[in-house]
DNA sequence: GTCTATAGTTTGATAGAC
DNA sequence: GTCTATCAAACTATAGAC
């Protein structure tokens, strides 16, 4: 691999652990270069950090985006499932959820903002397609009629919070991660369905 | 009020902002002192905010613990949306959420650490108690009986995506936070409760 | 308690030799 | 492209006058 894409890389695992206030040094010694070299392969660190987050920003909707077409044709609660198991893994890597974290809180007003913007943008899309599958399973009544727009949110909501809890309850707290995220699957379903 | 208290809650202030990062020099601006002065009322940056972030987790965990204690005897259903949104009306200024996510980035291990296993002590008692509660409302059968643990772990995360929610939608998202807020409940309410 | 002066690091970034 | 040398700025913290 070229130097350029070794220093995006170690960049990507600094954000993760450090922010936004990893140094330009902690990048060099990483890459076994000295900090003045850096400045042969981009701008300044401001450049650095903007390609790596909008990288990691570009790949995780894309993918998301993909996979969430391609169970539109799917059955209703599978759909579903799949979309909630498959944003789980992806940030199944304790570091991503830490990395995604950091950008809000980068102390560079202009970058933090920008990142925000480009993730606004592109969350509404994703909104748009989730909101397609809740819409088909209520014209099927396999989710209840009542449930409208809150079930909707309820998803949104407890996908974020189950994020939240892998961040937070690490291997010693006693929480079994797998009976967590299974647990409130099972409970989110049954409490929208329409069968019981 | 004395200068001490003045420094701790401009401290407050800066946490919130800045994190962690906010410097001495930041914290001596705002309180109108010389950043040398700031050594005569504490030993260093540190104690600062070691003091003002424990302040901040004691004062939270115990206004919710009385919440909840006097929740006890209270019907499940209001119980349960009580705690819901007196937490979220504990966060409702954005800047509280900002603090505590900025607790989690603090970029000095030993205080990060510090504070973390403080926060996981006093969450286990709120776990405790909430849970009582569930536990409460199954024995009543007011809660669906196949609902279980699950039905509790689902209330956590509601909880945490709503507050991830109020930090991330701002007023021209185009989210309006308080059908958000109540959509979210209602959904999750008549999903677990057995009378429908 | 508050100040000036200052030490000692670390930061992001540049000049210029090789 | 990589280096040494260096810069100005910001950082935490201390010494000592008042």
């Amino acid at each position: 691999m070229d130097k350029k894409n070794e220093i995006l890389e170690v960049t990507f695992e600094l954000f993760t652990e450090k922010g936004y206030q990893a140094s330009m040094s902690d990048i060099a010694k990483k890459v076994k270069l000295k900090t003045p070299s850096l400045y042969s392969h981009f701008e300044n660190k401001e450049e650095i950090m903007d390609i790596v987050i909008r990288r990691e920003i570009y790949s995780f909707f894309t993918e998301l985006e993909n996979k969430l077409i391609s169970l539109l044709d799917v059955e209703v609660e599978k759909a579903l499932r799949e979309a909630y198991f498959f944003i789980l893994d992806y940030y199944s890597d304790k570091g991503r959820i830490r990395f995604w974290r950091n950008i809000s809180l980068i102390n560079n007003l202009e970058l933090r903002e920008k990142s925000r913007e480009y993730i606004q943008k592109r969350e509404l899309v994703i909104a748009k397609l989730t909101k397609q599958i809740f819409e088909k399973g209520t014209r099927e009544k396999i989710i209840r009629e009542e449930c409208s727009e809150g079930c909707f949110f309820l998803y949104l909501a407890m996908i974020q919070g189950v994020l939240d809890g892998m961040l937070l309850y690490d291997d010693n707290s006693g929480i079994d991660m797998e009976v967590f995220i299974n647990g409130v699957w099972n409970s989110y379903w049954q409490g929208i369905s329409s069968g019981r």
